[in-house]
DNA sequence: GAGTGGTCTAGACCACAAC
DNA sequence: TTGTGGTCTAGACCACTCC
């Protein structure tokens, strides 16, 4: 366990027990290295986190103060896709729609950027939060990389079984997206006439090595999902 | 000129200069420390930045590397108002729509955190970027905050007048977002057809202090924007 | 085992905010 | 002026990757 994590754990934990408010002062540097005996660069550190993170922001000869939180009922952004960690407690299930080993296309082959000849396990899964369709979801896996999915697997988080099993690291992604209309086969998936609108998002996964494992095209449910994204200057 | 951010934008330009494609493995800390004359922890906190930034990645054990650039054409969604910015160098223009001081309703004095007695300035915006259009934005702006806006500096990049007039800088911001159908009003800004799809997205923008000075609505023109969005685990 | 990034420390000094 | 967060340093040691 890393000590400037564990401060933040700590720090975060201590703001929702005592449930304080956004604005709300905490202590000073100072008082925090004393407190959780550590030094002022690990409290510095921990502190940046916890900014990044939208929990608090930090202000220059004025002080540390808590940051509102998100509102409940909206998705995180950024971590749509580790979804089943992150989700306000929300009980979610995933439907298989489709589970084969294909050969890549050339648009794949540059995505994936791999070669024509790659096994890719291709993943077609509908997703629900809360008993509400959430988003249509088509998954690319190389297979070299990740050598075996089977249904009962991409029921669950793929992600957690990839890093579980095989030691594979999420690093980074890429996500580009844009809103456009469903057409007949997405919106049958979503229970939604053709024409609704939709968010179109398509990822590109790397793992801490760089090395790209999965291209993914999620198509969301524009009544049932609101999302939420916090930016920060620092 | 903090060290840090120095030694990054150099770092940076040299990647750019010569064109560095991803993958390419940079030099290691070591000789980053002799080439740029700082400590173990400049180079470091210059490297994070530039890993948060999308710029490289790296791998305990391993090195530094070259990221993939952002396709261009697309906007990032993170800095997508602090617009003039960084566009890709595209020719963006703003035609002011409506531009009064009102007073709040209750539903935005909850999003502002204001009293209801503030004057606000209320701000109608259709933008565009290589003369196509981009959105439509409508921005709420606290008088107390901000005492003087009108048309001509309302054109330009308000964020930067705020800042380099009043000296108010921006911390940090929440965004929420959805996707839904154009009523009557927008799609006649936006030149659409009534219903079709946009992206809506409300967004609030604090001080580095912690205070509400603006709260803005925004929708984009579905064919006219694609977005960017770069992840970290760290 | 050699090489590489990451953590952690103690302490000096700087920059900004509030009174 | 005082208190606060932020930068920067030198150096020890840890953790991971790859040969």
């Amino acid at each position: 366990m890393l000590k400037y994590d564990d401060v933040a754990e700590k720090i975060e934990h201590y703001i929702h027990q005592n449930q304080l408010s956004a604005g709300t002062q905490l202590k000073n540097i100072d008082a925090l290295i004393h407190q959780y005996q550590v030094s002022r660069s690990t409290i510095i550190k921990a502190l940046n986190k916890l900014e990044r993170k939208g929990t608090i922001y930090q202000t220059q000869g004025s002080g540390i103060f808590v940051r509102q939180p998100k509102k409940s009922d909206y998705f995180s952004f950024i971590e749509s896709h580790g979804f089943t960690r992150d989700l306000n407690n929300m009980p979610s299930t995933t439907k298989i729609l489709q589970l084969d080993i294909i050969k890549p296309d050339s648009q794949l082959c540059q995505e994936l950027q791999c070669d024509p000849s790659e096994d890719i396990y291709f993943i077609k899964r509908l997703r629900y939060v809360d008993n509400q369709i959430h988003c249509v979801e088509q998954s690319y896996y190389r297979k070299k990389m990740i050598p075996y999915i089977n249904t009962e697997i991409a029921s669950g988080s793929i992600f957690t079984y990839i890093k579980e099993v095989f030691n594979i690291n999420i690093g980074f992604s890429d996500k580009y997206f844009e809103v456009n209309v469903l057409n007949e086969e997405l919106a049958e998936y979503l229970s939604l006439p053709v024409n609704s609108p939709a968010l179109f998002v398509n990822e590109t996964f790397y793992t801490t090595a760089g090395d790209i494992f999965d291209f993914s095209k999620i198509c969301y449910h524009f009544e049932n999902t609101q999302f939420f994204l916090q930016s920060n200057t620092k």
